[in-house]
DNA sequence: AACTTATTGAAAATGAATTTCAATTTCCTT
DNA sequence: AAGGAAATTGAAATTCATTTTCAATAAGTT
């Protein structure tokens, strides 16, 4: 179970070792804003939060961070409709759903088990075997329906 | 239950009707030839199917035709991982929902009356009322898993 | 400390999507 | 059928996120 933050810092640290990467103070900085909010974020959010405590980290090294993030297994990357890239820590329990307000934007993830296991089902009378899915519900909120 | 594409164009043509547009020589070519094609399709690969017997029609054009379908509900947008947008003629059976094969590239499109079930029942609980819904699995296909 | 190699960040490049604009075409009105 | 307002066209330019380049800097090894 990864659940601290110190926890996968050191599972980063592990991954940069074995691929030969260096660690600098500002992937560590990146990294740890980016394991603190637990949300979608764009690298262009990301870099807004980073950059307002530490003006001297580039856009590009936030980019850069997020995609060794990806690689490390951290975080994954998602494109929703409105066409940006948005990075999400990733967590054991993974949640690959999501409800997407059209209103007022949010998104809100879920996981059942009975959808996972229908999927699959689905998947295996085609003859194809999964490796990753997204589901996303376009919609409107219980806020938003009003 | 609309089948035939002299339907669908005659669809389109009340549509523009409704909405002040003109009907234009280029706009029937690139309906029709988007329309026989029932694929994924890109603004790219559409400019380059109808560019090869017009050459006079421009891919700017293709693209807001393109737009034009989808405003008028006879084309739907999609952007798979690849991040590029997608057309797909509609149907009456809506298809949402594709497996996409990470090695060949293929997206064969599925339905399952279960699946859409589900998909209501847990969007219900969130309080969530659905207007539209992205299903992809990444995985694959039975050619290519071998 | 010296050295090899990776990293950084500004700027440039890329590439798909979108807009601009002058020339052309459509289609409504007479 | 001709005139004229308004939409359309297509090439080129623009936008905007993403990605690459490159010279300067920093990390980590010997």
């Amino acid at each position: 179970m990864i659940k601290e933050i110190s926890e996968k810092k050191a599972r980063l640290k592990t991954f940069m070792k074995q691929k030969g990467f260096k660690s600098t103070r500002q992937r560590d900085i990146i990294a740890s804003e980016f394991l603190k909010c637990e949300e979608h974020i764009t690298a262009e959010e990301l870099y807004k939060k980073v950059s307002r405590r530490n003006k001297d980290i580039g856009y590009t090294t936030v980019y850069r961070t997020l995609k060794l993030l990806s690689e490390s297994g951290l975080a994954t990357e998602r494109i929703f409709a409105d066409q940006l890239t948005r990075y999400e820590p990733v967590s054991d329990d993974e949640h690959h759903d999501h409800l997407i307000c059209l209103k007022c934007g949010s998104i809100t993830e879920f996981e059942d088990p009975k959808l996972e296991r229908l999927q699959e089902k689905i998947a295996s009378e085609f003859g194809f075997s999964i490796v990753d899915h997204k589901m996303d519900f376009y919609g409107y909120c219980r806020d938003c329906k009003k």
